[in-house]
DNA sequence: TTGTAATATGGAACCGGTTCCATTTGCAGA
DNA sequence: TCTGCAAATGGAACCGGTTCCATATTACAA
């Protein structure tokens, strides 16, 4: 393989010489430059990455941490994030988290600067000792879909469940539904979680804006899965004047709800309209009405942060909220009249 | 960050000594290893991996090709790459093929020994140039899901998809169906995809041997994903005389049928047996029948054998063909009288 | 005690880039 | 033609490892 000496040996100049024509320096005439192209071409050259970045004293490299990459919504992220490095100089390196252990393993390893220039964390709440770890050394991260409180001027890409839930119901709305329930997490659980909560906040925020009265016995609220959003669904249809509509919190709940509209004769849309959250790959198979996030724009958006966090590492923590978007698919239609 | 030389420094030895003892050379006697080990200890002493890569003259970096990776077989083949890597001191970079343009941008780019050690392909059909930069460049290279003929003497992993084909539809056909039909990807695309085609060859084979009328009204092609399949499906389901089993080419093309059969009122399994091709994972959820082929053993299997070439470049090609078995869930039975 | 072979150790040279300083070249103006 | 300054250029030093050769040390036999 020729080297940087070869070709300044080809093309009659100093090796500083091609080194400038490289990286497109402007202290080089036009008739030099060209001579140094013309070897370039000649001897079929590439210049070595692994000797550019010992001496620039950069890896190049970025990591991505990603627990359980096969999921749907981590490989759009990742590809997402994949789109950005591909137009960069950057390599890409995805670690899959399955276990503790290797998350340990992980975070341990990504925290030292001639690992790499940078690391992406996706859905994975860091220890403190972690974050303590990467700001010790300096190592710039960003957290993707990690919404966890404690994780505090760390540069993140999270999205704004508030806005979520108001869309949701605001679809509702705009079909013509009057009486919309709700069905979500404990307001107050030991897990900090934050999701289910906010994306009430955004179905009471809806209600309001359009003038419509917000009813507590439309609202219920109980431990996260499938039996107890079918439990409570079914007390809300027993109702004199029953919602015409639920949004449920996720997507899980709202499976729940449909299964309590069948065992309640409602039929879904005509009866029910039923909208999820979070678009899980079986929401599409069963054409449930959901919230989608931007799973692509978190991983370009969160890659393009922290190139630019490379760039100039004095740069002041960001947090991007990205919004989401109602999916219509067959859960939903006017009320009947 | 501390360097080899300030570890020599510290524990009053060599930098060569240093060296040897990182790399585990026999040559070191126990009290100065021990010395040695003890500064690397106390100055947080962590190799600078670049700067050995520079010194070997090795990459330590494998590279995957992979068209449109966010397919869930395609996924699981990385996920079991990464599985390898991991165990490895080798570093996986990944790279995401959607369009000609990026596809040949690859292949050129990763000709060069400078850039990695060694490259897998994924379900990439190779055209002979690009066989011949690899081959030129000396560059270790290892096909999984690569059924292609123009890929003679090169190291593969394969799934031999006609017998698969084959068994799907036998499958069907012991089960007493008489008219079945096939969805798959389009006969020539501009990627020229072999699995679907071969797929359908299998399916021919299988009809032929049993005696079995081949109707063009029962095959349809289109472009690959839930929706085309659906479409497609949809057509079939008009015909006077309609297929009582449907094998498609891969499973997010069964649950398009499967849609498909739902909005034109077939019972599954009743009225419509359905197999798909893959076993993805959502496949077992709503036990669809298919054909699950060793996707994470056939990452692993490919890497291990890149690895095995990279150690030792004279090394003769291997072709390993993986088993395939067909998983009888719940959408295929015999046809109603 | 000494000689010698085996083992341990130090460090220069090297991998292939970038950077920066010293030197050369080019060109305008006198 | 000469002077002087800016631009262009050459190449040593450096990045942080590995390798290998020359030298130092050790261990054992005579």
């Amino acid at each position: 393989m020729a080297t940087i000496r070869d070709v300044a040996k080809w093309a009659g100049v100093g090796l500083g010489t091609v080194s400038r024509v490289l990286n497109g320096s402007p202290h080089v005439r036009e008739a030099t430059r060209q001579r140094v192209l013309d070897a370039i071409e000649a001897l079929n050259y590439s210049p070595n990455p692994i000797a550019r970045r010992l001496s620039l004293g950069k890896t190049l490299t970025i990591a991505a941490v990603v627990p359980f990459f096969t999921r749907p919504s981590a490989v759009e992220r990742l590809r997402g994030i994949e789109s950005v490095i591909a137009e960069s100089e950057y390599d890409l390196i995805v670690f899959n988290i399955e276990t503790p252990e290797r998350r340990e393993a992980c975070l341990r390893n990504l925290a030292r600067r001639e690992r790499v220039d940078g690391v992406l964390i996706l859905s994975l709440p860091l220890d403190s000792a972690a974050i303590l770890r990467f700001q010790r050394a300096q190592m710039p991260i960003v957290l993707i879909d990690v919404n966890h409180p404690s994780t505090p001027e760390l540069s993140r890409v999270v999205v704004d469940d508030v806005a979520g839930g108001r869309m949701a119901t605001q679809h509702l709305i705009d079909l013509g539904h009057q009486r919309i329930g709700f069905i979500g997490d404990p307001v107050n659980d030991a897990f900090p979680f934050t999701s289910s909560r906010d994306r009430y906040k955004g179905y009471r925020q809806a209600l309001r804006a359009a003038g419509l009265k917000v009813r507590p016995e439309f609202e219920r609220h109980g431990e996260h899965g499938r039996d107890t959003a079918r439990e409570l669904a079914a007390e809300m249809f027993t109702l004199d004047e029953r919602p015409t509509a639920v949004f449920a919190a996720s997507d899980m709940q709202a499976l729940g709800v449909l299964e309590a509209a069948r065992e309640a004769g409602l039929r879904v849309p005509e009866d029910l309209s039923v909208i999820g959250y979070d678009d899980i790959e079986i929401a599409k198979y069963l054409g449930l009405t959901t919230v989608r996030q931007l799973l692509f724009e978190s991983g370009d958006c969160g890659v393009r942060l922290l190139l630019e966090y490379i760039e100039d590492p004095e740069k002041a923590p960001e947090c991007h909220t990205l919004p989401s978007e109602v999916v219509v698919r067959r859960t939903t239609a006017p009320p009947a009249r």
